[in-house]
DNA sequence: TAAATCTATCGTAATATTACGATAGATAAA
DNA sequence: TTTATCTATCGTAATATTACGATAGATTTA
């Protein structure tokens, strides 16, 4: 098959898994970051940083795009990433929440 | 192709991916859930509740062990998960680094 | 207008993931 | 010992992901 079975789980989590698996590639990582580090914004730098064909980064940066995490911003001949606040810090939000529910109470195996 | 170009990227990004991959299913976080809801641990009746097969639940968990997040211990015949704390925190922190990393300046396009 | 530059998309090959039935192995119960 | 129960693994089919060359579209420069 290959195909989640989506109806077995709720909205929440076929949403975080969707968002989480955005941010699941090391090239897309290594993408954010530099978007972070660049403070403003970045175009096509990234293939000569990432070393990856201009297609394949183009694609990377269409995923984090449909997730919400990045917007785009034609400027003259290239386009101008950056981090979109609202959904980044949503997703911060959500992750978090999933990983504090869990309390340490030593009463497992 | 197919295969994640690990080469170009730092190893703190490819462990960080592998880490995030990990828990980017929904039927791995409906998994996390539950364990972290049942508070001790959970065996098979992962099967019930989330109603794929066993031979996949089964996979799942193998994933999540893989990755460190969790640990199985043998009960009589069944087989008792929990959360692993330790790595459990560390990704916590490194996924919030990455997340705070990011200062809003509106210097953005 | 023509050439140059940058990015997105298409098509495609290689590989990975997801799911499941079948079955094996291990322990408990009869 | 035999049977029942539970989990892991194997094999496999369907689908998704990753990467890239080729090319198209859009804008700027000459």
């Amino acid at each position: 098959m290959g195909v989640t079975k989506t109806d077995n789980f709720n909205d929440e989590q076929n949403r975080l898994a969707t968002q989480l698996k955005a941010i699941a590639h090391p090239a897309r990582i290594a993408i954010l970051q530099h978007i972070i580090n660049a403070n403003a914004c970045i175009c096509g730098d990234l293939v000569d940083e990432l070393g990856l064909a201009q297609a394949t980064i183009s694609q990377h940066l269409k995923e984090l795009k449909n997730a919400g995490l990045i917007q785009g911003t034609i400027e003259g001949v290239s386009v101008c990433y950056c981090i979109e606040l609202k959904a980044w810090k949503a997703l911060q939000n959500e992750i978090n929440t999933m990983f504090t529910s869990y309390k340490d109470v030593n009463t497992c195996c």
